[in-house]
Parts: structure tokens; C-alpha cells; sequence
DNA sequence: TCTTGGAATTTTTTT
DNA sequence: AATTCCAAGA
């Protein structure tokens, strides 16, 4: 990006309006730093200011600073950020997720791991998918011992670097001996399919730094500045990883908020930030408590519901913004009741007096599965929302179809990829003909491609089913050919003609319709990638497209333009803020979940996501609760939450729907001493129908200058994103589109406009297909070498370009 | 080899 | 409720 030289701000310009904590996180320069940022502390404008500085201030090369963020998207932003501050580029700056750096520096030394650069990321999926076979080849029984749960063995294993010997030491009893043989095999099969999981993106390059001192010295040359974002949530191998890489110089400055550490289940030490000032002798500690994001009415909530925590350092939120409206808890009847609330009283906001847009609106909730009644809800009254996480789009059936035949394209070593993709249209080769395959592949330690490829190793297989495998196999060596340089979308277009895909799903019936759908989406997402990410030879455009699929999070596809209400768990939130949020699901068993009462330290978890989830409010929360409950099927009663009880009554303004009222009377009378089923009456003058709003409006609504924004939407054309500088979530706030269903994008995408792609620059829309969420533009690009491209709106990110 | 229908079984969170 | 698993039949 680059801006015109009247733009750059000088070096201290960006330290303007910094607090005087933040100011001495930015200005720090050598050593150890831990900054303890508390929700809404303004960390990400910390880090990226002090980025900024050191290399217009210090005179750091962008190429030696390692920046380590929690997803992709955030990684993109604060890239975006940097830049803007600079007013030049920071190419060779590493900026990633701790997966990102992993698989970057696996590529560059994948000999080391036993691996080729090309190597294919398993998922979970794939990983399970490999370890039943290889359970059943051990005659070990999924019924005695859960896949999945000797998987999560094996994972935890590797995010605290057991590796498969000293596991084999420490297993003693029957499940660990068990996940012990099945983890050796794994390691196996792993390296024979040139493939790692999740994981080993971590711990394999951790060992390569372990056992190769020139890389070690290699990189620790290189990143004189290491920088990590939410540092609470580092496990075992991640922390290993910065402190070989940062432990000889001692610049490192991690920044994280231990009451946000929800990820214990996945390793996550919070002991990392407890005590790092042990691992980093001499470090300095600064502490963001002043809170720019939240009302003081929801950060006084947040600070009594952290407070009940034991383990932590301690710190208590001091607001800065002018006062709000009060916390407001309903009751409703059951999960539809609740959905129903929540959708009216957006409903009821969008055409009140705040000028709220949808995008405004957050809906939380503990469970992937809660989400199915919030949709229904949204549906019903035509409200466009946005899903993140729950069924990711590349694990639709058709996506990963597809997806099995790039990986064996850029793979050919990858057996579960064979074994998807060649079943796929069928082609008459059924589960005897694949254990025939895998039968002489493993005789002759080849890959399953390899093996088929040979005919003298599949004596006795039907006439039939070899010339299907032989003409399956020259198809894969066409295409391997073709993806040395191919466009991925090219690729993809003539893969699906090549094996007839839309034939295959349009005779699965209406639905193969939709699905071929997302095979477009597919390509027309593909379209997007680009040859080289930065730096990294020797990789085809389809390895990064492969690894940018794999890799991507549930919020990296949350587009910022779209006005739509968000709805998402709690987990997926962290980092995010909304003008006005939803916590739901709060009873007893859901939120805490229920297994979490056994265990102090896991109660203390769940505390902390239920903080986490409030601090994402910025100027109006509600809590939400249901007397009864679907689950699994089953109709369950349930109770407020005990993390609900533990509120001070005065607190919260309580308010029930009509149906709770109606017919949740005897069932809360039950509950002699439950706080809330006396409260309708309170608040301001009887509190209406169910779900009406109470716009007791912020009147005050903006509040200190880089604040909220809280107001100001409206006004004239669509600006739109571009507005630079002055607005701090400037994304999120544009404006948008008037109301035409889900096509929130129409207003200002349309055929003729000038638009800015981060990546590939400036281009005038030439034509537009689909609608909605499929909305896709054809886009002549400027820059000849590019070209025209197809690109689909809600996922490309692009600004109307400013003349 | 592939389809179909009934049974079994849901870890809660995700890179 | 919904997906996945498994056995028997076409």
C-alpha cells in the first residue's frame, strides 16, 4: 500500500493520545517485555505502533521483525495497519499465525522432518481418518478405545513436545500403551504420505531449531524483534518455539490478558504468562487497564464475574467511556423463545433512534449447536446474518471432494487423498479393489498413487477395475503437470469437466444443485490466490492455496463489508467488539457446561469465556437465558447459570418474554432462590411486550474522540471503508448498503466501479454473477500481468477505490 | 460394487 | 435432531 507523502504521519504523530502505559509498551525498544492488556486496552494499536516505530524510528528492517498474531485475519490487519502507519510496505516481514510461521519454516526445511516442501496438512478428519485404519491394522477396537479420544491424547502429547519415544516411556496404562503403539504408526504413515497435522507445525520445527544449530542461528539472526499477540493462549510447543528463537536477545514483548485464556483444552499453559518473567529474566512489565471499548455498566459487570477467579494476576478495567444503558438479562421460555428475543430486538434497535446497522449485532453462544435456533429466528424475519465457524466451508462434502484431488495433484504421496479422490465420481473401484491397492503399496512401500501406477503389482484385480485405476492415474499425472504453474481456478475449472463432477452432483438431485453451487464459489475463490505469498520459492500456486485453505479460521472469512448480524461462539469472538452483543445459552449445564463442575481450574475457564464474551460489547449487552432447553433431541428444564446467580441483583435490569412469563411460572417458582423471576416489574415503566427495545438511548453516544462512533452511520454516498484514518474500526463501521435482501454489497459494487483489491491493486468491475453471499465480480485489473479476474465479492475484501 | 434402511451415537470450544 | 455406522439386499 502506498500512500501520498502527505499522508505519513511522522514517527511521533502515532504517539499522540497514547495513555502513558501504552506509551511506555510502544517506546520500549530492547529486552524483555510482557504487556498485560486487559480487554479493550487498545493492544493491537500497541503492537502495531510499535512496529511502526521501530522501523521508522530505530531503523529495524521490516524483514527482521517476526510478528506472531491468532488468526489470519488478524494478521492481514495488522499488516494493513503497519503499513498505514509507515506509509510503505512491509514486505519480508513475517506476520502470521504460530501455524503460518510453522508451515513457512517447515517448507524451507522440510528435509529435516523427513517431509518434501510440498507436504499436505491433515485435519483433523484426515488424521482420524488414518488413525482407524491403522487402530484396526493393530486389531486395537474403536469400541474400547474412542479414535478421538487417543487422537487428543496423541495431540497433547505433541503440544507439549512428547515425542513417540518418551511417550512410550510414560505410558503405563492400558489407553496410553494403546495410543502409544498407535502414535508410532502414526509418525509412520505420516512421513510415508509426505503429510503432518496441525501440530507438527509446531513441533517439527521446533525440533529441526532443536537438533540444527545453523537454522537456529540462522533465524535468530534474522528476527531480531519477535513480537506475540494473546500470549495467554500459547501452549507448550509455541512457547518453545519463541524462546528459541528470541531467548539469545531478549527482544521479545508478548502481549496477552490471562483472564482471557480459554484454550486450556488445547494445551494452552496459562503458566506461559504467569510466569514469564521467570523465562525472561530482567523483563519489564506494563500493564493496560484503561479501557477504550465498553460502557461502565458492562466493564463493572466484567470485573465482578472475573473477580470469583482464583488463578490471576489481577487487574481490574478502568472505563474511559461515557456511561451507557444497564446490563439486561432475559427469560425466555426455550431456545426458540430466546432466538425469537434476541431477533426482535435487533429488529426493534436497527429502526430505533441509534442508527444501528446489522453489523452491529452480535449473537454468542457457548455451543456450535445453539446457532441452528438463532438462524431459524433470523430467516424468519429476513435478516442476513453471517455463521462463523460451525460447518466450515471446506468441510462440505463436495469442497473436500475436490479438495482430495489438489491434494493428491500437489501430493502424490498423500493416501487419504487417494482414497477420497478416486472414489469419487465412482468409477467402479469399491473398498476391495482400495484394500487391494493399499495391500501392495504398503508391500512395496509406495504410495497408493505409486502403487497403482504399477501393473505388475495388481495381479489378480479385475480387468475392469485396472484400466478405471490406470486411466485414473494418467488423469492425476495430466494434472500434476498442468499445476506446475496453473492458475488454481483454471486447475479447478478443468478438473470438474475432466472427471464430469456437475454431472455427478446434479444426479444426486435439488440438492446437487446447491452443492454445485459451492463448487463455484470454490473456484471463483480460488481465482484469488496468488502465485507467491512472500518470499517462498519453489511452491506452486496450488500448495498455497492448499495451505491458505487448511489453515483458515472460522473469522478469517468474516467479511467486514457485509452488514449482516454476526453469529458465532464465544471462542470465535476473542479479539472482536460489537456496539451491541448477545451473550445466550446462560443455564446451568450449557454455560458452565456441565463437565466443567468437576474441575475447579475448568470452571475457571468457562468464567473466563463468559468474561471474554461480555468484554465484546461496546455500548449495550444482553444476557439471555431459557427455562427449557433442546439438546441431543431431548428436552431438557434448565436453571439460570450459576455464573447469572453470582451477580449482584442491582446490576442487571431482568426481563422475561410473554411465553416465559406465561408459562415458565411454575418451574421458576421452583427455584426459590433464583434471582430473577421477581424482576420484570423493575426497570423503567413495565417493560412492554417481549423483546421491545429500550432504546434509554447513549444519548451521549461518541464520547472521547477515537472512541466509538457509535452514532454516525447515514449521512450521504457511501464512503465506505475508505474514510482513512480517524475511524479505529474503521472497516466495520462503513456504511452500507440499503436493505435489498442479503445483498448488502449491491450498492456499491456495480459494473463500472472502481475498486481496490489488497493484493492485486486497482480495477473497474467489468460484470457481476450471483447474489447475496455468491455476489461475484469480473474485474479488470490495472496492472497488465494480472489482468481480469473473477473474485467473489464477500470473501476478496475490496474498497471502492478513491479518485 | 453400490444402495438402503435401521441402529447407534453424539466431548464443547479450534488452528 | 442429525449425522454416521453397519449389515443385508440388489
Amino acid at each position: 500500500m502506498t500512500l501520498p507523502a502527505s499522508h505519513v504521519p511522522s514517527p511521533d504523530a502515532a504517539l499522540g493520545g497514547l495513555n502513558p502505559a501504552q506509551h511506555e509498551a510502544v517506546c520500549h525498544v530492547d529486552g524483555p517485555v510482557l504487556v498485560l492488556a486487559g480487554a479493550g486496552s487498545g493492544k493491537t494499536r500497541v503492537l502495531t505502533t510499535r512496529i511502526a516505530r521501530l522501523v521508522s524510528v530505530h531503523g529495524v528492517d521490516p524483514t527482521r521483525i517476526l510478528a506472531v498474531t491468532f488468526t489470519n485475519k488478524a494478521a492481514g490487519e495488522m499488516r494493513e495497519r503497519i503499513e498505514r502507519l509507515l506509509g510503505r510496505t512491509t514486505a519480508g516481514m513475517w506476520v502470521g499465525t504460530f501455524h503460518a510461521i510453522g508451515a513457512r519454516m517447515l517448507r524451507a526445511a522440510a528435509p529435516l522432518a523427513g517431509r518434501s516442501p510440498n507436504f499436505t496438512i491433515y485435519d483433523e478428519d484426515d488424521a482420524l481418518a488414518v488413525m482407524k485404519r491403522i487402530m484396526e491394522r493393530h486389531g486395537i477396537s474403536p469400541k474400547e478405545y474412542a479414535p478421538k479420544a487417543v487422537l487428543a491424547a496423541i495431540s497433547d502429547a505433541k503440544n507439549a513436545l512428547v515425542d513417540e519415544a518418551e511417550y512410550a516411556r510414560l505410558a503405563l496404562d492400558p489407553f496410553s500403551r494403546a495410543s502409544s503403539t498407535i502414535y508410532n504408526s502414526l509418525e509412520d504413515a505420516l512421513r510415508l504420505a509426505n503429510a503432518v497435522t496441525f501440530d507438527d507445525l509446531l513441533v517439527l520445527p521446533v525440533r529441526i531449531l532443536q537438533r540444527h544449530a545453523d537454522r537456529l542461528a540462522a533465524y535468530r539472526e534474522r528476527f531480531r524483534y519477535i513480537l506475540v499477540d494473546e500470549y495467554q493462549d500459547t501452549n507448550r510447543a509455541q512457547y518453545q518455539l519463541i524462546k528459541l528463537l528470541g531467548g539469545a536477545h531478549g527482544n521479545v514483548m508478548v502481549v496477552g490478558d490471562d483472564d482471557q485464556s480459554i484454550y486450556g483444552w488445547r494445551g494452552a499453559d496459562i503458566r506461559n504468562i504467569l510466569d514469564f518473567e521467570k523465562d525472561f529474566p530482567a523483563a519489564s512489565v506494563v500493564r493496560l487497564e484503561e479501557n477504550y471499548r465498553s460502557a461502565p455498566t458492562i466493564l463493572e459487570l466484567a470485573n465482578v464475574v472475573i473477580s470469583a477467579n482464583t488463578e490471576r494476576r489481577g487487574k481490574t478495567l478502568r472505563a474511559t467511556q461515557p456511561p451507557g444503558e444497564r446490563v439486561t438479562i432475559v427469560n425466555a421460555a426455550d431456545e426458540r423463545d430466546e432466538a425469537d428475543a434476541v431477533a426482535e430486538e435487533i429488529q426493534a434497535r436497527r429502526s430505533g433512534s441509534g442508527r444501528l446497522m446489522l453489523r452491529d449485532f452480535a449473537i454468542l453462544y457457548r455451543t456450535n449447536a445453539q446457532s441452528r435456533a438463532m438462524e431459524e429466528a433470523m430467516r424468519k424475519r429476513n435478516i442476513p446474518y453471517r455463521l462463523i465457524g460451525a460447518v466450515r466451508f471446506y468441510d462440505r462434502r463436495e469442497i473436500r471432494d475436490l479438495m482430495a484431488y489438489l491434494k493428491l495433484i500437489a501430493n502424490p504421496a498423500d493416501d487419504e487423498a487417494f482414497r477420497r479422490a478416486v472414489a469419487v465420481p465412482k468409477r467402479g473401484l469399491g473398498d476391495t479393489t482400495i484394500a487391494l491397492i493399499a495391500e501392495a503399496a504398503r508391500g512395496a512401500g509406495l504410495p497408493m498413487l505409486a502403487a497403482a501406477e504399477r501393473g505388475d503389482l495388481l495381479a489378480g484385480m479385475r480387468p475392469a477395475a485396472r484400466a478405471a485405476l490406470a486411466e485414473f492415474a494418467a488423469l492425476i499425472l495430466t494434472f500434476r503437470e498442468r499445476a506446475r504453474d496453473a492458475a488454481v481456478d483454471e486447475l479447478l475449472r478443468t478438473l470438474v469437466d475432466a472427471i464430469r463432477y456437475a454431472d455427478h452432483l446434479r444426479a444426486e438431485g435439488p440438492e446437487g444443485a446447491e452443492r454445485l453451487d459451492n463448487v463455484r464459489e470454490l473456484i471463483a475463490g480460488a481465482a484469488e490466490t496468488v502465485a507467491d505469498e512472500g518470499g517462498e520459492v519453489g511452491l506452486t500456486p496450488l500448495d498455497h492455496f492448499l495451505q491458505r485453505a487448511t489453515l483458515a479460521a472460522g473469522v478469517d472469512g468474516l467479511d467486514p463489508n457485509a452488514d449482516a448480524v454476526v453469529m458465532m461462539t464465544m471462542h470465535n469472538a476473542k479479539g472482536l467488539e460489537f456496539p451491541v452483543v448477545f451473550v445466550t445459552g446462560l443455564e446451568d449445564g450449557l454455560f458452565p457446561l456441565a463437565r466443567a463442575y468437576d474441575d475447579p481450574s475448568q470452571l475457571e475457564e468457562e468464567r473466563r469465556l463468559f468474561y471474554v464474551g461480555i468484554t465484546r460489547a461496546e455500548r449495550k449487552l444482553f444476557l439471555t437465558h431459557a427455562d427449557q432447553r433442546r439438546r441431543n433431541g431431548e428436552l431438557l428444564p434448565s436453571r439460570p447459570s450459576s455464573f447469572v446467580a453470582a451477580i449482584p441483583r442491582g446490576m442487571l435490569d431482568a426481563r422475561s418474554t410473554t411465553r416465559a412469563r406465561s408459562s415458565g411460572r411454575a418451574f421458576l417458582q421452583g427455584l426459590a432462590d433464583h434471582a430473577w423471576d421477581d424482576a420484570p416489574a423493575r426497570g423503567r415503566g413495565g417493560s412492554g411486550g417481549g423483546g421491545r427495545s429500550s432504546q434509554g438511548g447513549p444519548g451521549a453516544g461518541r464520547g472521547g474522540g477515537g472512541g466509538g462512533g457509535w452514532g454516525r452511520v447515514g449521512g450521504t454516498t457511501p464512503s465506505w471503508g475508505a474514510t482513512p484514518a480517524r475511524q479505529p474500526a474503521a472497516a466495520r463501521r462503513a456504511e452500507a448498503a440499503p436493505e435489498e435482501e442479503q445483498s448488502q454489497d449491491a450498492a456499491v459494487i456495480v459494473v463500472g466501479a472502481r475498486v481496490r483489491h489488497a493484493r492485486f491493486g486497482a480495477g473497474t468491475i467489468a460484470e457481476l454473477s450471483g447474489s447475496g453471499r455468491d455476489l461475484k465480480a469480473r474485474i479488470d485489473f490495472d496492472d497488465e500481468s494480472i489482468g481480469r479476474k473473477t473474485l467473489v465479492v464477500a470473501q476478496a475484501n475490496l474498497e471502492r477505490e478513491w479518485e
